[in-house]
DNA sequence: TTGACATGTCGCGAGATTTCGATATAATGA
DNA sequence: TCATTATATCGAAATCTCGCGACATGTCAA
């Protein structure tokens, strides 16, 4: 049986914790994250869909990947990134329903 | 039937969606907002648990509360925050799950 | 080997965020 | 009213982030 307090974090794991937030707090890498999770893509692929230069999408990608959010594959010249932390994906399904726009009005 | 494109958040919603998990995005204010999920504590409570001046943690509070994430009530000259977004005990559902130590290693 | 393509790295300047002391407001009790 | 307590606001300094152009690397096809 678990009492609460167990599930109180420690402080070095909140600073961690809110560094992936952080990285993840950002409209085009939210774009990405949910477009990586549907289809496997290249950089370049996600650059287009994001209407970014590819060197600025490497770049959120590489930062999603150095903390843990990614993994990398590559193929030839082509780069892959995949969801590599199972509870992005489950984050995600949380903010897709709290801010997809057919949802039944909540708040605001 | 929900096609999965149906999920893909607009741009301007992605923007607020990225500034809310901004806001969550600090180690002192994951742990307020754990702290708030399991009881009701006052400004100067939630900066002694956090151990920072609670002027600062009213700094917090009032981020937090302007993104829509708390809610503020009075009772004399105390003021007591509670989460208001339900979407935001899920999201620390998960992060709690992800970083609790007394876990059974994943990843790193 | 050469050229083109795909991705990655570097460093800059503008702007945002964090932390803090000082000060302000507002409620309470003596 | 006055002092005290609880919370909030302001403004400055240090630090971090963003978007970008320029350049570098690595892979392939001819």
């Amino acid at each position: 049986m678990k009492t609460r307090t167990e599930t109180l974090i420690d402080f070095d794991n909140l600073r961690e914790a809110a560094e992936c937030l952080r990285t993840l707090a950002h409209p085009v890498r939210l774009r990405m994250v949910q477009l990586m999770l549907r289809q496997d893509l290249t950089v370049g692929q996600l650059a287009k869909a994001c209407e970014i230069p590819s060197h600025m999408a490497s770049e959120h990608l590489r930062m999603m990947q150095h903390c843990g959010l990614l993994a990398r594959r590559q193929d030839g010249r082509r780069i892959y990134y995949q969801v590599a932390e199972p509870t992005l994906a489950r984050i995600m399904e949380c903010i897709e329903n709290r801010f997809s726009d057919n949802r039944q009005g909540t708040l605001r």
